[in-house]
DNA sequence: GTCTATAGGTGGATAGAC
DNA sequence: GTCTATCCACCTATAGAC
């Protein structure tokens, strides 16, 4: 049952913003009342970083399996864009990015959660990038840690203007666009083709 | 009277959301009554309109001026960031990239200016990076229309991101690292130098 | 674990006096 | 234009029975 909850409130608040839902929206969609809600999760606050956490984990899970694929530098740049894909797909915002908007409001221990969620990433695509250095995949222009950054930023900026289009092709351009520019090797493009592999991992 | 209103609901937006303030908290910081608040704006849905149209026109009065200035290419699109930086250094967000992440829960006339938001600035970015290719400043590697796009989405996404850290300096990297990777010729990097001018136009 | 009932507060919005 | 007073729907949260 927590997990159904969960599954609704994450639902609700990637698409309508911590705010912007309530537990009287999970209770109609989830078929139990408000004070059944309560005991599961005593306040929203509670309920918002247990949602955080099962966020990050299942994010990471899914970074962790792209690492074991033994897949290369590229490839592995293109499933972390296309887990951002998948959630566009279903419509939803990041739910971290979503929550980064609405920070001021959020109880302290989601600020934390929030940023711990960001740091997990860009540790991950550091180290991928960073690999991708040595073995001469890729040649950085800058810090391994900048361009982790820049595209975790890049990607979160894209899902939310996409989304006010509703049209997932700005996503693809976007982040087609932003590998290119990460993964060019001096004077060589990158490859300029769209990242359009089927079968990702996918993240809720 | 409606000026002060607007600023202070502004403010309130671009920190907190649209869902995230009240005509309580507008009615607290203007010193006048949540009554009187609704004789200059009947709804907050009208208020919120008359907010995405202000912010746009003061937005395309700043781009207007940067045009107008003769600046060269390279530092339209450094006065373009520096609009975005100057939001972030009042610890906002920009309006209508908050607006963005709560669009589902907007009514239809906001989400419709959203866009016009979106498109104007879009217009604007094309015009000055396809100025740029016939002059040689620049040679962009994809369409131009996708790299203005980009460049909203990673600027939307790096003021996201960075307010979430309290952080200006995640801002000016991501800032600095995607005018770099547009600007690039070919195999001469783009100048790798942090933006960094002094007294460029600002907008609230 | 889930329910009914309800507390105590805040939300956006209106009526009507001044 | 601004006020007081008020409406009522909704909010988060709790008490206590089953």
């Amino acid at each position: 049952m927590p997990q159904r909850i969960l599954d609704v409130a994450e639902r609700l608040i990637q698409t309508r913003g911590f705010n912007g839902f309530s537990y009287a929206d999970v209770s109609a969609a989830v078929g139990i009342t408000k004070a059944s809600l309560h005991y599961h999760f005593p306040s929203k606050g509670d309920l918002g970083l247990s949602l955080i956490r099962r966020y990050q984990h299942s994010f990471g899970d899914a970074l962790d399996s792209l690492s074991a694929s033994g897949r290369d530098t590229r490839a592995m740049l293109r499933g972390y864009v296309e887990l951002y894909g998948s959630v566009l797909r279903k419509n939803r915002m990041c739910l971290c990015g979503m929550l980064a908007a609405e920070q001021s409001t959020l109880p302290v221990p989601m600020q934390r959660a929030l940023r711990a969620f960001f740091d997990s990433n860009e540790r991950w695509l550091v180290g991928v990038l960073e690999a991708g250095q040595r073995t001469g995949a890729l040649r950085l222009r800058g810090s391994a840690r900048d361009d982790a950054r820049l595209l975790v930023a890049a990607l979160e900026g894209a899902l939310l203007v996409a989304r006010s289009y509703d049209d997932a092709g700005r996503f693809e351009a976007a982040a087609a666009r932003i590998l290119d520019a990460i993964e060019a090797v001096d004077g060589r493009p990158g490859s300029a083709r769209r990242a359009r592999e089927p079968g990702r991992p996918s993240v809720t």
